[in-house]
RNA sequence: GGAGAGGUGGCUGAGUGGUUGAAAGCGGCUCCCUGCUAAGGAGUUACAGGAGGUAACUUUUGUCGAGGGUUCGAAUCCCUCCCUCUCCGCCA
């Protein structure tokens, strides 16, 4: 959410930051509905200011005479219910404009970084670094190749149990699947990162906190008989699990790792990925989560980043890190930073992490802030997968493919899994 | 799912139409006394928003689960919703 007062003051500057998203916002109509709505404030304020001194009036006669029936009395009430009327009709104004602004800046999405590079769509984003030799040989597997193998992952049946993009893992798929989740939980929590296991179904309020609503809804899966949705990613428990508090400052940064199942809806996605882990209804996530001092989210940006970067190289999967361009940057966010795993079947970088800083964009739709020199601040919050365990388990199998159609597993991951080597069991 | 009870400041807990943002207690903060410890005394202490000021601060509005309503005036009366707890049922 953005800040009205800054909508109210400084438009252009607003519109000029959302117009290198690629798309033109036009905030003239916000910004007339924020001037009014200003001045209707204002008005009912001093209104009620006087209509309470008159009450107050009234409650002294009454008190020195309780049975006063004068006409002076009278009139004074009648005047109370002057102002009663105005006040009334006022605030049923403020009520339509309030609804009115909410819901037209909460479609907005957030401001830029400067920093971010500008440019129209993927093909803009701009490749900051690569990590490890990228495996280039000829026939190479698929990971579903390697799954169907050795008997790691069933897709046809799951159709059966749900429908398209869903899988179930199978023996050491889903060992290897534990493994991972595991791995990463601890590797975080070692690193100072709080474990959270949230709950998988939010509500639109929660929703609406992150930004996935009310833009969004397609996109999530909805329980019809409540007012829940199956999460789409950690992101939205953690950005609620503090909604409407003032967290003391010298507890900051606060970092939460969470496990959890993500659940989306894919549309749009017809014929991409059909196959294998890549694109899931439902998939596991390790999301690693920051809240911290306005002041250093940009600080905070590099060190999530190289935290979720850390799981890559303990794996030792070859990465890419990408600086996304502003015409492909989230709703949420103000800049990303993508990690892209190697995925030697198909010779491309895919990506597997997504690490953002969304300024106060989601504090602010969640009111989230801390006290500093004792004004109430708005916090900043960022989120990076730290990793995706699907597309994890689909670089291992990929990467570690061995010409007796063995897969080697990492060594940092062979304790969690019980074996340096998967097999055909 | 059935029956009942309840949601008030950091916490406990009074308060059924009037100058009440709210008694009391606990906790917190400041000071005093006591050579340690324990105890005692005085004062102070809700939150959020707006306006003005570099600032200390001043001023104003709102807030007793949420949203409406009645009234000159609502924590208190009416309506709708949400949540929590207890018992029973069901269940991991």
């Amino acid at each position: 959410m953005l800040d009205q007062k800054l909508i109210r003051e400084n438009p252009t500057s607003v519109e000029e930051n959302l117009s290198l998203r690629g798309k033109v916002h036009n905030i003239s109509h916000i910004h007339e509905l924020t001037v009014k709505k200003k001045e209707i404030d204002i008005q009912v304020s001093s209104l009620q200011f006087e209509s309470k001194k008159l009450s107050k009036l009234i409650g002294q006669e009454i008190s020195k005479s309780p049975n006063n029936n004068s006409p002076e009395l009278y009139n004074l009430k009648r005047k109370g219910n002057e102002y009663r009327t105005k006040i009334s009709d006022l605030e049923e104004q403020q009520r339509t404009l309030d609804k009115q602004i909410n819901s037209e800046i909460s479609n907005l999405p957030n401001f830029l970084s400067k920093d971010a590079p500008i440019g129209k769509d993927e093909n803009n984003n701009v490749q900051v670094k690569t990590w490890g030799t990228p495996l280039k040989k000829q026939n190479l597997k698929s990971h579903w190749e390697i799954g169907e193998n050795l008997n790691l992952f069933e897709s046809i049946k799951s159709t059966k149990i749900s429908k398209s993009r869903f899988i179930t893992l199978i023996g050491n798929g889903a060992r290897l699947e534990r493994a991972l989740i595991n791995f990463m939980l601890d590797m975080h929590t070692k690193n100072g990162y709080l474990e959270l296991m949230p709950p998988a179904l939010v509500n639109s309020e929660s929703l609406t906190g992150s930004g996935q609503l009310p833009k969004f809804s397609n996109e999530s899966f909805k329980c019809s008989n409540d007012d829940l949705w199956l999460s789409p990613t950690a992101e939205v428990p953690i950005t609620a699990f503090h909604r409407n508090e003032i967290i003391d400052f010298k507890q900051l940064p606060i970092k939460y790792v969470a496990y959890s199942p993500c659940f989306r809806r894919e549309a749009g996605s017809y014929g991409r990925d059909t196959k294998g882990l890549i694109r899931l209804h439902q998939f596991n996530k390790v999301e690693l989560y920051w809240f911290c001092d306005p002041s250093k989210s940009s600080e905070a940006h590099q060190k999530i980043t190289s935290d979720a970067e850390s799981i890559l190289k303990k794996l030792n999967l070859p990465y890419r890190l990408v600086d996304i361009c502003t015409g492909d940057l989230g709703f949420s966010s103000s800049r990303t930073f993508d990690l892209e795993v190697w995925l030697p079947s198909s010779q491309c970088y895919r990506e597997i992490s997504s690490c953002s800083n969304c300024l106060d964009f989601q504090a602010r739709r969640s009111s989230v802030r801390t006290k500093i020199n004792k004004k109430n601040t708005y916090l900043h919050t960022l989120n990076g997968s730290g990793l995706a365990i699907g597309r994890t388990m689909a670089a291992i199998l990929e990467n570690g493919q061995q010409s007796d159609g063995s897969v080697k597993i990492p060594d940092a991951l062979a304790p969690y899994f019980g074996s340096n080597s998967l097999k055909l069991s």
